[in-house]
DNA sequence: CGGGATCCCCCCAGATACTG
DNA sequence: CAGTATCTGGGGGGATCCCG
């Protein structure tokens, strides 16, 4: 029984599928290259998800912020209300990862154009 | 417009969103997992996946056949056909990328632990 | 502005049966 | 052994409306 093989108490089969897990979901990916960068406020990533509604944005930041990547900081002292959200310690540890992802798959469409 | 947000001819939004297309799927991570080490026929595969059906492997080996990181082999020279699955060139360069998800997964569940 | 609640449709995956 | 074909339902996601 090797680490790649462990049952873990998410009900994964593997490490691997827990990574996958995390960053599973339509507008994920982007969402973290997007505050990779900065910290944004609601309105402003939905803009710069052309295509994604706001129903799904919203459901996409909460599983994120229940798997402790991102957080949202609310500011109520404003009518209306400000928030933004930023990567929390977890998902600034996934950026080397999401590089590492990145640049096979642009070597992956390179490999695919010849 | 940097790498990250590059339009790719697949339609994701950057190539990071291309290694998450070619690993998405329910089995397909635990796949290359078993592939990894050796390779494997389809009864064998099967057989190591619990709850996975035959329709559903099917499915998984032949997106990616499809998406050349895994090939298959027929031995017609028998009667029941033998057949073998191995990663090809392009799924032995995902290797290094799966161990560094998988370490990522390791370290997050740990994290979560505490 | 930043969401949640509800309705509804469509597609994915399971079950089952069949085949070279 | 190594799959494919067909049927069927349950859930994910879009559209819409509502609210603090």
């Amino acid at each position: 029984m090797t680490a790649l093989q462990m049952q873990t108490r998410h009900g994964e089969v593997c490490p691997l599928d827990t990574t996958l897990k995390v960053l599973d979901g339509k507008w994920k990916s982007i969402i973290l290259c997007r505050l990779m960068t900065e910290d944004l406020r609601f309105t402003t990533l939905l803009r710069s998800l052309p295509g994604c509604t706001r129903r799904m944005l919203s459901l996409q930041l909460s599983q994120l912020i229940s798997d402790h990547i991102i957080a949202k900081e609310v500011d109520t002292s404003f009518v209306p209300t400000k928030t933004s959200y930023h990567l929390t310690e977890l998902g600034l540890s996934l950026i080397p990862v999401i590089q590492a992802m990145d640049t096979w798959g642009q070597q992956y469409i390179t490999a695919l154009d010849d």
